[in-house]
RNA sequence: GGGCGAUUGGCUCAGUUGGUUAGAGCGCUGCCUUCACACGGCAGAGGUCACUGGUUCGAAUCCAGUAUCGCCCA
């Protein structure tokens, strides 16, 4: 029964025999009562026997469509959002594989990291002690997973092996939980090519482009200040920051100058940096400070003899205007230690807490023994302690002004951070080149963006920037930078002289991989080596996610076909971090953007309009979701939410979608039962109705198929569901009776015809959105895939259609019969009362639209006269009498 | 402080280069168990398009400014 021809012969039958028959056909091709439920399972096992959606690496580069899907952080749970900006770029996937490109949509996890790390640790009960050695027989503790068994037992301490094998442990786990919902949501992706950010080979090409970085120059380490979170204890990037806002204080401190001991009070809300004090500051045109630049001035308390200097960035405005340098506060302190070549005297570790010896430049008893005080106590501490020195001293003016300001944080992190002088590897980014900055911001014009005015933000972040790309982490799961250093004889580290391993080596650890030409005995040891123990910010590999996905330098023939890709959506959140650093990277290795389209989708809002976030605890989790209400009425919420666009999670919109895809079910039941018999010719049909709704058809399938071409998505199915609407409540209507066979044969084979072309076409147009129930309704008439089916084309319905259809029949006939029913229901009498007479007054031309529905009018409203008059000054009129209550 | 976005019925949103009377869905109200669909259908009420000016024959739409909210960056 599910042969075409077998189909047809059952048809022609029905026609004949009609309801003797129906039940026949029904049972064989149609079910009873169709239901949404258990689509979702039932397809996607036979899209992935049939590999609908399986890349075709024979086509060509022009043929290819390829997607740069964003790897989700497996470490956390999925939520609404993600459902969300996944469903929209699905619709493109999907809506382009039907317009005939061969689609390259794999899919990655991003499961290296800190947001790993924690979990890890939180999950299993573990702490990671790079000091330990590795424990072969290291079992997971039995308790994981179990918050109150692990708070009573407390953590425990793992090597740095131990602990990234848990990671690899959750994480597989992870994400397996993760493709189980994705396919449950209807992602078309190719699944036997998915990658996680941590596997082999995604290690292999981010060492290998860093190798080829280093190569070039354009990686290079150097210690310098640098941003620091003291929780993490590791480096972070410009990129990871964010303001925050908190409160502190401005204390009043008297500086002397040297030459004539005045006061010179400053301004500051960190009074603990006081023995890092390298210089005052002032900006050059302040004229109260004039005298003084070029002059000397002593610290309170550390009585250091510091130079009075002036800088563009000194505000006038802020605090007393003149401003004390130390050794860091913030970045403006490194950009004057930078540019006026100031010491440093740092006195922050790298846990955040005074070290326990003082600056040099301390010689004084006074200042030696209150330096003594300070160290080893936290900034906090340290503070109180030094405001308390000030004031014994009388070195400070009145108590602390409390303020409130805007304080750096990393952005996973909750302490402020500190800025200390390090070792570190960066990545040119063009942050202090002004060549490279300009390259970088030209490469967003090869870009087409959606919405247009994300590409602002992309410049702006380049022209922001204020330094390389810091790729260094002082952490543990992550791609090790792979690379070793000398040991000179004396037992310092040269560093260099650096070991590079061969490309064919990686991936590599340095930690406990050998440098060839060397053995295990060497390491560590004076004219041996030591491994770098850093690993790399995991954007440094998530940076490369176009490189890994198509198998840059390990498949050049896929690479051929997919790179540069064709689109990469994403949050617009993380347009400085992924997309940049992408965009850093493709121009290094391959001179070329990334992709020709970014699709930057927004987020989703709670009902209170705050952004949906784990740390705000207004998640909503999508699985309970598409149980209840099915993955396609969950996807039509999702495609609601046009490009760019922060959306606010509505389960409203679900029970839309639901009720729009059980619509379709029956609807095409309704169509498919009458009309499975019919040809899909347009050009035999003959009624005018009939032809303007084929007309209206082609208009609709322009307009979805130019908004798809736009990334317009959201608009697409918009102008389908309402041309879906108007065609069940009113076309439908109108010609039930005579797709009955109410006016004869070539009356109801006109109708069926045109129900079924249009039918067909819907379903394709839908079917980017809600591929569950489509595909459904699809297999009852066809033997292919309604998603490998051909995207409608406009030009191919029209060259069929007759000449001079008027599209106007079509809203006539509706607004007619929607006269006829208002009057009906205004006098609350059933719909199907007879209508007695009915007088339309109209223009001749209207009248003449009238005349042509006329039958169809007459059947649907179930009227007994229609009368026409001609009007043709007043706004048309329908004038209904009905039948006398019974 | 700079940049960007938003502001349309109770709610969520359309409104495509300025063009009759501003649309849809939800919610609300009323009616109808109709032979695809009660997991439904039909219809109704409800908006001076944030505010103030300006351009224009004509502005939700273009321009300037103001306010509120949000985001990004200092």
């Amino acid at each position: 029964m599910r042969n075409d021809i077998c189909l047809t012969r059952y048809a022609q039958k029905v026609l004949d025999e009609r309801g003797a028959l129906d039940t026949v056909l029904l049972m064989a091709t149609v079910p009873d009562k169709p239901t949404i439920e258990g689509l979702e399972s039932k397809w996607d096992d036979i899209w992935n026997a049939q590999g609908v959606y399986r890349f075709d690496r024979s086509k060509g580069r022009d043929e290819v469509f390829s997607i740069d899907t964003p790897p989700p952080t497996v470490s956390g749970s999925l939520h609404v959002g993600h459902v969300f900006s996944y469903t929209h770029t699905d619709a493109i996937a999907r809506y382009q594989r039907m317009s005939g490109a061969e689609v390259f949509y794999p899919m990655g996890w991003d499961d290296n990291g800190l947001p790993t790390e924690r979990r890890v640790q939180n999950y299993f009960g573990v702490r990671c002690d790079p000091t330990l050695p590795y424990d072969p027989n290291f079992e997971p503790p039995t308790d994981a997973g179990d918050e109150k068994a692990i708070k009573k037992r407390g953590d425990v301490n793992v090597s740095r092996r131990n602990f990234v094998e848990l990671c690899h442990i959750l994480t597989t786990a992870d994400e397996q939980a993760f493709e189980d919902l994705w396919r449950q949501l209807g992602l078309s992706v190719d699944w036997s090519m998915t990658y996680a950010t941590i596997d082999e080979r995604c290690q292999r090409v981010a060492q290998r482009a860093f190798l080829r970085n280093l190569q070039r120059g354009e990686a290079y380490q150097i210690e310098a200040p640098s941003l620091w979170d003291v929780t993490f204890k590791t480096a972070v990037a410009q990129a990871e920051l964010e303001d925050r806002e908190q409160p502190s204080a401005y204390h009043q401190l008297k500086f002397h100058g040297s030459t004539d001991n005045t006061e010179i009070i400053i301004d500051t809300t960190r009074p603990e940096l006081l023995p890092a004090c390298v210089a005052l500051v002032t900006h050059p045109e302040d004229t109260r400070y004039q005298n003084l630049l070029g002059t000397t001035a002593t610290t309170p308390i550390f009585g250091v003899e510091v130079p009075i200097l002036s800088h563009e960035l000194a505000d006038p405005d802020k605090g007393t205007g003149i401003a004390m340098v130390c050794t860091f506060g913030d970045t403006t302190d490194v950009t004057w230690w930078r540019e006026l070549e100031l010491p440093v005297r740092a006195i922050i570790d790298r846990s955040g807490r005074i070290t326990s010896n003082p600056p040099e430049a301390i010689t004084s008893k006074e200042g030696l023994e209150a330096f003594e005080l300070m160290a080893g106590k936290t900034i906090f501490s340290a503070k109180k302690e030094i405001v308390q020195l000030l004031q014994e001293a009388e070195e400070m003016v009145g108590e602390p002004r409390p303020i409130n300001h805007a304080v750096k944080f990393f952005e996973k992190g909750d302490r402020p951070l500190e800025i200390v002088t390090s070792r570190q590897w960066y990545i040119r980014n063009g942050g202090r080149d002004p060549h490279l900055n300009e390259a970088l911001i030209a490469r967003g014009d090869e870009m087409r963006w959606h919405p247009p005015y994300m590409q602002g933000r992309y410049t702006n972040w380049i022209e922001g920037l204020n330094g390389d790309w810091l790729i260094s982490r002082q952490r543990f799961f992550g791609v090790p930078i792979p690379l070793w250093y000398r040991i000179g004889d004396q037992g310092e580290v040269l560093w260099e002289e650096r070991i590079v391993p061969s490309e064919n080596e990686l991936p590599v650890d340095p930690a406990s991989h050998v440098p060839s030409g060397f053995d295990e005995s060497q390491r560590d040891q004076p004219g041996g080596f030591m491994g770098e123990v850093d690993i790399m910010d995991t954007w440094a590999t998530s940076s490369l996610t176009p490189q890994i996905a198509c198998g840059w330098e390990e498949d050049e023939d896929l690479f051929s076909r997919t790179y540069p890709m064709d689109m990469r959506p994403q949050g617009h959140d993380i347009i400085r971090t992924w997309l940049f650093s992408t965009a850093v990277r493709s121009h290094l290795e391959e001179d070329t953007a990334p992709w020709r389209n970014c699709a930057l989708s927004g987020w989703i809002l709670d009902p209170d309009r705050k952004k949906m976030s784990k740390s705000k605890g207004n998640v909503v989790t999508p699985a309970g979701l598409l149980d209840q209400y099915g993955s396609d009425a969950v996807r039509y919420w999702a495609a609601n939410g046009r490009p760019g666009t922060d959306t606010a999670f509505d389960e409203g919109q679900m029970k839309i979608g639901r009720r729009l895809a059980i619509k379709i079910l029956n609807a095409s039941k309704f169509t498919l039962t009458l009309a499975s018999d019919s040809n899909v010719d347009p050009s035999s049909v003959s009624n005018a109705l009939d032809q303007a709704l084929l007309a209206k058809l082609v208009n609709l399938i322009e307009t979805t198929t130019v908004a798809f071409d736009e990334f317009d998505y959201a608009r697409a199915l918009e102008k389908t569901e309402q041309f879906f609407w108007s065609f069940t409540d009113d076309y439908v209507e109108l010609v039930k009776a005579r797709a009955y066979g109410s006016q004869g044969d070539q009356e109801a084979q006109s109708a069926h015809v045109t129900l079924k072309v249009t039918l067909d076409a819907l379903l394709r147009l839908f079917a980017p959105f809600l591929p569950f129930v489509t595909a459904e309704v699809w297999s009852w008439s066809h033997e292919d895939s309604i998603h490998s089916a051909s995207w409608p084309i406009a030009a191919d319905l029209s060259n069929r259609l007759a000449k001079g259809v008027h599209i106007g029949i079509l809203d006539t006939a509706s607004e007619t019969l929607s006269e006829v029913r208002r009057a009906k229901t205004e006098a609350k009498r059933s719909l199907k009362v007879r209508a007695a007479t009915v007088v339309v007054s109209a223009s001749s031309e209207r009248l003449k639209q009238v005349e042509l529905v006329r039958n169809d009018l007459v059947e649907a409203g179930n009227i007994g006269a229609l009368e026409l008059v001609e009007q043709e000054e007043a706004p048309p009129s329908v004038e209904v009498t009905l039948a006398p209550d019974e």
